[in-house]
DNA sequence: GTCGGCGACGTAACCGGTTACCTTTTTGTG
DNA sequence: CACAAAAAGGTAACCGGTTACGTCGCCGAC
């Protein structure tokens, strides 16, 4: 089998006698062309398999259609959602994804950004690992707006679409007080990142405000494994006074938790309530359904695409006026189910 | 604030005082440069925040280090292990991803796959929604290898990397048998796709083997969600002489199976026995455990994309060698657990 | 008859890199 | 010392599109 040449817009042109600027005014309906050179441009152009090149495009328009998304990892399911609704909302316009799993680290971050530069794409989605990155200046420097999703950047480099994770920790640990709790601990991901310490801060207005002393010892922080998670709550389990109320600062924390309790046979209700951050479906199906925090998933992809695109076509003269970044923060939602119990 | 140019390789190599092949050598290693004039470059070049333009490279050297990967569902945990897996071996490669979800429209299919070909990536990883598509011979015409990951594509345009589904089908089948029981549903997406074909084959072979008539009112396909998944599950109690154990053939299925038992108030094991397909964490820990079938996701990734490198490094004269194109079937492994029981 | 205007289309510069081919200088060898 | 080879780097064509500007012919108005 030869070698088949793939076919360029000087090959339509010349098999259908015309210029390439014909052309390429047909393919983009950018130049009123006669009916009849017009068909036979697609005539030609189907019988050659001609597509146009996307690369040759993108240089000569400095535009790429591309959309960076940095999230800590694709197979984390609120990410997944993330990237899943980002996707449909950039589909309408002709756009697509280029998608990045940082691993929670700063390099890889870094990496990623750099690559999304030298890429050229129109605009970049982030959930920052937390760090301080120089390569955030890089994106300011070639005109690549920013919005960060679900995390706060170190400094304002561009909008921030976030949950309310203060007040989504408030309202959990305000739904364990309100069941007559007093012995409250929260387990979280140990790491700089806006999400956690929001939920913590959340937690700990709650409990002041009920005038109940901080008990540092109950608001603990593991890496990000389940096993971690696990070993953490099968430390509490085994306290002289244990907590009789737990609240997981994310999903995996919660696995971790639920596997604890089945292996130290601590019985959800109760022997412990808990509530899950993260809501995902199978959070329902186990025995007890827990009461979980649910993201606002779907608003965070609008409103995130919206500040975006927004900022593409916003000449870039008028971009990165210095501190002017909205930060949007978005409610959550406790979902109640049976994991709370009152005393 | 002033508009500021992002600079090219003209503009470093006139501040550098040297031609721009220079700066492409520097940037490449493709040529020695001394040590002097490399310095010197690199030092205008970052302080001129120089990034080469990938665009431009691409058009110059016809190659992309971009892979296309068409899904149907980033959202699915699936897809997203094998999107997690897939990146991270590409990463190695310097290499990234573009990433689609058809939501198993052919129609999205063809939509992103033209997309992917427009970009010039250097390959493509699908997951085809079963339909026979124009552009899988496009893809071939541009010299855009495929792969094919999860399910066959309708006819052979490329490799194939499954999960040994009939086997998998039969081995789930056969130790329910194993169990005593005879009345043995299975209950799976509504859709011509060569996995739920091919669970169905091993769970009727392992009955026939075992002289078992088939009942095909046991064997039930409903449409992917799982609220029709809980609907027929409940249906099946309904019944004057229900089964005493099921398949769930995907893992939203499972979430519907187990949703309509708690509704129903059919217990697991003891009324019904489950084993579930794709392992996710949680079906550890439902109460009870559910036994289940794990896909190799590690190795579906690593070969699908060993099969990727090797087509894209061949010459393309001898890509395309008419149907030879391999089929790998890796084995699912059973994951026994509690939601099984004897007879 | 002339001229303005419009419709239809072509010409070629440009986007920002890569790289084949060439020139110049330095070094090593007999 | 002569000469070949190696080392260092410049020149410019090329990748495949887009688009500003120019050309040509035709029609209608005066």
């Amino acid at each position: 089998m030869r070698k088949q040449a793939v076919s360029t817009i000087r090959d339509v042109a010349r098999a259908a006698n015309v210029s390439t600027a014909t052309v390429s005014h047909v393919f983009n309906g950018t130049r009123p062309v006669s009916p009849g050179t017009r068909q036979a441009v697609l005539d030609v152009a189907r019988r050659l398999n001609y597509r146009p090149s996307a690369i040759a495009r993108s240089l000569a328009t400095q535009r790429t259609f591309t959309v960076g998304v940095v999230v800590a990892d694709v197979l984390n399911p609120f990410f997944a959602g993330i990237i899943r609704g980002v996707e449909d909302l950039l589909w309408q316009q002709g756009r697509h994804l280029v998608v990045c799993s940082t691993d929670e680290q700063p390099e890889k971050e870094a990496y990623y950004l750099h690559l999304l530069i030298e890429r050229r794409v129109d605009g970049v989605l982030v959930a920052p690992t937390g760090a301080d990155l120089p390569v955030y200046a890089e994106l300011a420097h070639h005109h690549i707006p920013a919005v960060f999703i679900d995390r706060r950047p170190p400094r304002p480099w561009g909008p921030v679409v976030e949950t309310d994770n203060t007040g989504a920790g408030y309202a959990a640990t305000r739904h364990l007080l309100d069941r007559g709790h007093t012995r409250i601990a929260i387990l979280g991901r140990h790491q700089a990142l806006s999400t956690v310490t929001g939920r913590f801060a959340g937690y700990r207005q709650a409990l002041v405000e009920a005038g109940i002393m901080l008990d540092d010892s109950l608001a603990i922080t593991v890496d990000a494994r389940q096993e971690a998670a696990l070993q953490a709550a099968q430390a509490l389990f085994a306290r002289p006074a244990p907590p009789t109320a737990l609240i997981a600062a994310n999903h995996v924390m919660a696995l971790g938790v639920v596997a604890a309790m089945q292996a130290s046979d601590v019985r959800c209700p109760q022997d412990l309530s808990l509530i899950a951050f993260d809501d995902l479906p199978w959070l329902a199906l186990v025995t007890p359904p827990l009461t979980a925090v649910r993201h606002a998933t779907a608003q965070i992809c609008q409103c995130a695409v919206d500040l975006l695109l927004a900022a593409m076509n916003r000449p870039c003269v008028e971009r990165n006026d210095a501190a002017g970044h909205p930060v949007v923060t978005l409610p959550a939602e406790l979902i109640e189910r049976a994991s709370c119990a009152r005393l």
